[in-house]
DNA sequence: AGAGGATCGTTTGAGATCAAACTACTTGCG
DNA sequence: CGCAAGTAGTTTGATCTCAAACGATCCTCT
C-alpha cells in the first residue's frame, strides 16, 4: 500500500549495510524483549558451558539434584520447568557418564531417587564457577542499583502469569 | 554427603504434596530467572495465540514484515533473532496460506522481498489485539512504576551480552 | 571478460522440547 | 481382598531451532 521502504543501503563499496528495521510495537512490548534478552543470555552461557563440555540444559538439572538428593524425576521436572518426558534422555546421559546415581525408591518402586556422584559434584562445581562468571557479566550490564528489583520482577512474572 | 532431605511429604490421605525444593544459588541468578520468566510468559501468549489459530513464532515474523515491506529473509532473521534457515519453512507456510507475498528482487535475484497480503494484515491485526491483552497482564504483574526500567534492562541485556 | 570470494535462501542432520499414549506400579474404596 | 483410578517414568511423533554444506547469484579486481 504505502511506498516500499528502502531497507538495504549500500556503502561506497557496494557492500550491504545492516539496515535499520522498524520493530513497531514490538519494541515496547515486554514479551518480545524478554525473549530477546533471554536468548542472548542463553547463547552467552551456552558458549561458556561448552568450554567445560557441558550443555546449559544440564546445569540446572545437576544443581537441583545436588541440592536435593533423593529427588524424583517428576519433582525435578517441575522445579526445572520442563516436561518430565524431556528429562528421560538427560538423566539417562548423566547416569551413563557417571555424574548421577539413580536408585529405585523403597516405598514406591515406580519412582527413582536421584543423587550426584562424586564426579557429578565436581562437574557441578566447575559449572557453578562458569555460571558465576556469566552472572558477573550480566550484573555489569544490569547495574547494581537495578539488580534486586529486576530479579524480583522476573520472579513475579514466572510465578504469576496464569 | 549430608543426610538426605525428605522431599515428598504426604498429606493425611497419603497423597504426595508438592515439596519445597531447594534451588540453591539458582534462586539468586539472573540467567535462571530470566529463563523461567520468559517461558512462563511465552506459554501464556502461546495459549492466547492458539485461540486465533496462529503460533507465537509467527507473530514477530508477521509484524516485522508488515512494518518493513520489502524486507529480505536474512534481514528478517537478524531482526527476529533466529537463524535464516529456521525461516525457510515459516515463510513457506505463510506464503502457502496467502498471508505473505514473496517476490524476487530486481537488483539481486538471489533475494526475496517479503510483504503482507491483505489477509496477512488482517491476521496481524488480530494477533496485535491478542498481544495487547497479553501485555496488559504482564504490565499488571510488573507494575507501572517498574515497567520502563525493566524494559530498559532487557534491551541492554539483549544488546550488550557479548 | 573472467576468476575468486561473498551472499541469499535452501537442504540436511542433530538436538531439545512438548503432548499424548503407554507400562508398571500404587492407592482408594467397596 | 480385588478392581478402578491415579501416578512415575518411558516411548513416540511432532515442532522448532541451529549449524554446516550447498547451488545460484552477485561483487571485486585484474
Amino acid at each position: 500500500m504505502a511506498g516500499e521502504k528502502r531497507l538495504v543501503r549500500r556503502n561506497k563499496n557496494g557492500a550491504p549495510v545492516p539496515a535499520s528495521v522498524d520493530f513497531g510495537p514490538l519494541a515496547g512490548w515486554v514479551g518480545f524483549n524478554l525473549r530477546m534478552a533471554q536468548e542472548a543470555a542463553f547463547q552467552a552461557f551456552s558458549r561458556r558451558s561448552h568450554d567445560i563440555g557441558e550443555s546449559p540444559g544440564r546445569f540446572a538439572t545437576l544443581m537441583l539434584i545436588g541440592r536435593n538428593p533423593g529427588i524424583s524425576q517428576t519433582e525435578l521436572s517441575l522445579a526445572n520447568g520442563r516436561d518430565k518426558s524431556s528429562l528421560t534422555p538427560v538423566v539417562e546421559d548423566l547416569v551413563r557418564r557417571g555424574l548421577v546415581e539413580r536408585k529405585r525408591m523403597d516405598l514406591d518402586r515406580r519412582a527413582y531417587r536421584l543423587s550426584l556422584t562424586a564426579a557429578g559434584q565436581k562437574t557441578l562445581a566447575s559449572m557453578v564457577r562458569a555460571a558465576r562468571r556469566h552472572e558477573r557479566v550480566l550484573d555489569g550490564i544490569i547495574g547494581a542499583r537495578d539488580r534486586a528489583r529486576f530479579l524480583d520482577v522476573l520472579k513475579r512474572i514466572a510465578a504469576q502469569v496464569e
